[in-house]
RNA sequence: GGGCGGUUAGCUCAGCUGGUUAGAGCGUUGCGUUGACAUCGCAAAGGUCGUUGGUUCGAGUCCAAUACCGCCCACCA
């Protein structure tokens, strides 16, 4: 007999760093079926999976962790169904982020601030960064155990995207589709670039209400006007009332002078103007606000921009140019009360609008900035949706979706950024546009376009980082080359990422895949929540609470982390994680690392020649097995509900409740006694450690794919056939996912049977705990069970060894004419037990049980007959209504036997 | 203003084909270690499933209303 290795102690810092070794350089992940072998079969439908790109220069956090996680599993479980799968990594040049970060850098390091160093330099600085800090986040990724083919590995700014990039954004030109102009943009002074719509939050804050005069030209009259943000007095070009508000109709067409200023503008009428708020009168600044920017367009109002790039107040202010637009606030104000032109003040909640990144307040302001006209193109992305081309889930999401969708404005791309792409067109000398795939063809153009050889100068802004991103899961694989990988990778399977990149990135991708492919990029969305901490609060430094996941993957291994990420979530909803609850999966892999050294040292035990050809299973074994097929057909159904969380709840109840607690101490009993019954044994516990191995391995595939090596060598040992052939693949990660399995001469109906059996030994072990008999010492018992006599009696050995029964006082019959002398009784079900303890119970007290179990029964005799001669016997299908039936039966013949125990007590 | 999600044990959450005794982990309490596991085992306490009404033989589960909490979108100066 071969003693197994299997350590003591799972240490999962070695292991996991091995396993991934093993499966990387093994070629695990990349997909089998590859497109450009010469047996490529493009008829096998692959499963491919785009990871959402992390900042290059990021650092990994728990929402990494949620989608590695999650994807992997994906992936995992796919593979495992002999797919050709594909999971593609990479990683984002985050044009705002990265670029803030190596500006800090270079204030630091060098003092300088980027303008004095120049683009070029700055530009080669940053992709310096990129080399030294870009590999950090896939190496972490890869410590989570993610499976991608890192031979197909992307960034942003590669020259293959780049490619795309150009591509896409010179078919959108061509298209029409992409224009340049002065528009209301939100601008962010801070940053000196334009931000899009979904890039400004707005944060409530406690502000004023500041009431003022507006005064009429050539007259003692005023219009008594509210604004929030006085300076913008300074850019107004009219005063608007409400068409029917009595109050001001005398002045509707007059003229009105803007304070200070003493500029003249009109007093108009629009029904915009809610007649009710502040003073009924609006004072109208299209150049620094979205809705008076459109009234301004209705009524052809004069636009005036009174802020420079940095938020300063530029020439247009008079008085106040140079100041920043928060000093011109108060000066402003200060000047108008002295004019006597302030009414008053008064405490107001403002919604502040605030830069996604770094918080500073965005102004709306007017440039000359890029657009994307995006209604044709989310038109056809609403219509996949619609017609099921791409399924959302959860499904409380399309709703969202939609929403956006049928109300999107038009996409600022442009940005005042050096990091990224740089917006493919040229502009000749007097200012002629020429956008075109390379400087070569824009300059061919420009020298056709005048007529001879001019200078040519390339538009200074990038692109949104977005515009990029939405090409990801086709610019990955080739696109706009026809290669063999988008052939047959595109359109992908699952795009999987957090609810709240539905609109940046999921959404445009949707856009951007069918406008440049014609094809949906991917058949289903599925969308993740935010991870919280375990109070429900969203991490962040100031509040203390971020959970590093490194430490965490450190202290107690990927396996628990993943594992308590993904039973913790469910679809589109956020997860509070705790320490906690990652401990508690940590046990759960030491559970499983125990458990497999007990079935492992089982297996030795028994013996490999023994002749099982006449062995039944017992009760126990089809017990285990038909518990496995249902378990086994729960997962498969779960997963292909996208319900991972409750998968894997449901494995780890049935592998430590039943397979650890139950089926492993009977294994013991079994393995025993030797033989032929050992044997038999031993291949149940294979069996059934097998494929719970298989199943749990997209949840924690390190610790998985580790016993799982040692269970195939045991096997081997054992005298199995261990081959890939024989269903024992070289490594867990190949090996073939598991369905519901019949076992040659099983019992189905064990499950009934069996839980009888669990429902004794558990009374008797009670009542041993509740009399404080000697957990040594052995007693006697009988156990009286009608017709489950013989069904109860296979099991003897097994209730005698579970509950201390001493063998030769042990007996299991139909009947017994009398209570045996000195002994207790129990009543579980059609079974009463006896156990020679009668003196260790206080008769009375023992009555107070026996009454109150009597009660306990008497309701339920009560609410069961109550419940079978209502409508309920008619109307509900037989078998439920014969369920209760028989339940009642039950509860009739238990309740007999309390009462005649009861009656013994006198 | 529009939309969405949640409300189940002290805490964090499952319970997604409606089936009659509602589960887990953690926490609490008691008992238990010489062989898989104290990163453990055995057991106990703890819930009128937010409220009201409806559908149904039957509702934590489906429908409607309502309260509270949270989120998203739009942005009344």
């Amino acid at each position: 007999m071969k003693k197994h290795m299997l350590p003591k102690t799972y240490d999962f810092r070695k292991t996991e760093g091995r396993i991934y070794q093993m499966w990387e350089e093994s070629r695990y992940f990349e997909p089998t079926n590859q497109p450009q072998d010469p047996n490529h079969d493009p008829s096998i439908k692959p499963f491919v999976i785009s990871i959402p790109p992390p900042n290059v220069t990021g650092e990994l956090h728990l929402g990494h962790g949620l989608f590695v996680a999650m994807e992997d599993l994906m992936i995992r479980y796919n593979r495992m169904r002999g797919i050709p799968t594909l999971w593609v990594p990479g990683s984002d040049h985050a044009g705002i982020a990265t670029q803030l970060q190596v500006e800090k850098d270079l204030m630091k390091t060098e003092g300088k601030r980027r303008e004095e160093i120049g683009r070029e330099a700055f530009v080669e600085r940053t992709w310096e960064w990129k080399r030294k800090y870009g590999g950090i986040i896939t190496q972490q990724i890869r410590r989570l155990g993610a499976s991608c083919d890192w031979s197909r590995e992307r960034f942003t700014l590669d020259n293959g995207l780049s490619v795309a990039v150009i591509e896409a954004f010179v078919r959108l030109y061509e298209k029409g589709l992409i224009y340049r102009g002065p528009r209301l943009i939100n601008w962010s002074p801070g940053l000196q670039t334009a931000v899009s719509d979904l890039e400004v939050e707005y944060s409530e804050e406690p502000g004023k209400l500041y009431y003022f005069k507006y005064r009429i030209k050539d007259s003692e009259d005023f219009i008594p006007v509210a604004t929030t943000r006085p300076e913008t007095i300074l850019g107004d070009t009219a005063v608007a009332v409400h068409p029917d508000d009595e109050r001001f109709q005398k002045f509707i067409g007059k003229t009105a002078l803007v304070p200070i200023l003493d500029r003249e503008i009109p007093v108009i009428a629009d029904s915009y103007v809610d007649k009710e708020f502040g003073t009924g009168a609006l004072k109208i600044t299209p150049g620094h606000d979205i809705n008076d920017y459109e009234i301004g367009e209705r009524h052809h109002l004069e636009i005036v921009s009174i802020l420079n790039k940095d938020a300063t107040i530029n020439q247009n202010g008079g008085p106040y140019a140079g100041q920043d637009r928060f000093d011109c606030r108060k000066n402003l104000w200060a000047d108008m009360a002295e004019a006597g032109l302030v009414i008053k003040e008064t405490d107001y909640t403002l919604k502040i609008p605030r830069s996604q990144r770094g918080g500073e307040i965005i102004e709306p302001m007017i440039s000359t900035q890029w657009f994307v006209e995006i209604k044709p193109l989310a038109e056809a992305a609403l219509e996949a949706v619609k017609d099921g081309r791409i399924q959302i889930v959860p499904d409380f999401f399309t709703k969202v979706y939609y929403n956006w969708m049928e109300n999107i404005e038009d996409w600022c791309i442009s940005r005042q950024l050096w990091w990224g792409h740089r917006i493919p067109v040229w502009y000749g000398p007097d200012g002629e546009m020429f956008c075109a795939r390379s400087e070569e063809l824009a300059q061919e153009k420009a020298n056709a376009h005048y007529g001879k050889p001019v200078t040519i100068e390339q538009d200074p802004d990038v692109l949104d980082t977005w515009f990029s991103s939405g090409l990801w899961p086709f610019s990955t694989l080739g696109w706009p080359d026809e290669t063999p990988d988008l052939k047959y990778f595109y359109p992908t399977s699952v795009l999987e990422t957090g609810y709240d990149i539905l609109f940046f990135w999921v959404a445009r991708m949707i856009m951007s895949g069918l406008e440049y492919t014609g094809e949906v990029p991917f058949h289903t969305v599925y969308l993740h929540g935010i991870i919280r901490d375990e109070l429900g609060r969203k991490m962040s430094k100031t509040t203390g609470n971020v959970i590093d996941p490194l430490v965490v993957m450190d202290e107690m291994g990927t396996d628990a982390l993943r594992f308590s990420l993904l039973v913790g979530s469910s679809p589109g909803k956020d997860t509070n994680l705790s320490l906690k609850k990652v401990e508690a999966n940590r046990n759960f892999a030491n559970k499983l690392w125990n458990a497999t050294r007990l079935v492992l040292t089982l297996l030795e035990q028994a013996p490999a020649d023994a002749d099982t050809a006449d062995l039944e299973w017992t009760q126990a074994d089809s017990w285990i097995w038909a518990r496995m097929r249902q378990i086994t057909n729960n997962v498969n159904r779960l997963f292909t509900a996208y319900q991972y969380g409750e998968a894997g709840r449901q494995l780890y109840d049935f592998f430590w409740g039943e397979f650890a607690d139950w089926y492993l101490e009977i294994a013991k009993i079994q393995v025993s006694e030797g033989g032929a019954r050992a044997k038999k044994t031993a291949i149940a516990l294979i069996k059934t450690m097998d494929k719970i191995l298989r199943m749990l391995h997209p949840f924690t595939p390190f610790i998985t794919e580790e016993l799982w090596g040692y269970l195939k060598e045991a096997a081997n040992h054992f005298g199995a056939e261990v081959s890939p052939e024989n269903g024992w693949e070289d490594a867990l990660i190949i090996a073939q996912w598991p369905e519901a399995e019949e076992l040659e001469g099983w019992e189905e109906d064990a499950i009934t049977e069996f839980s009888l059996a669990m429902e004794i030994i558990r009374a008797i072990r009670n009542l041993r705990a509740e009399k404080q008999v000697k957990p040594g010492s052995r007693i006697g018992a009988t156990i009286t069970a009608g017709e489950q006599t013989n069904s109860l009696q296979e099991l003897s050995p097994t209730i005698a060894a579970l509950c201390h029964l001493n063998p030769e006082s042990f007996q299991i019959i139909e009947t017994l004419e009398n209570k045996p002398e000195g002994t207790v009784a129990l009543v579980v079900g059609p079974a009463e037990i006896f156990l020679p303890l009668f003196d260790l119970i206080d008769p009375e007290e023992e009555k107070k049980r026996l009454q109150s179990d009597l009660e306990e029964v008497s309701q339920q005799i009560d609410r069961l007959e109550k419940l079978l001669s209502s409508p309920f016997a008619q109307k509900a299908p037989a078998d439920v209504v014969q369920k209760e039936r028989d339940r009642l039966a039950a509860f009739q013949e238990t309740a007999e036997k309390i009462q005649s125990q009861l009656n013994e007590l006198g």
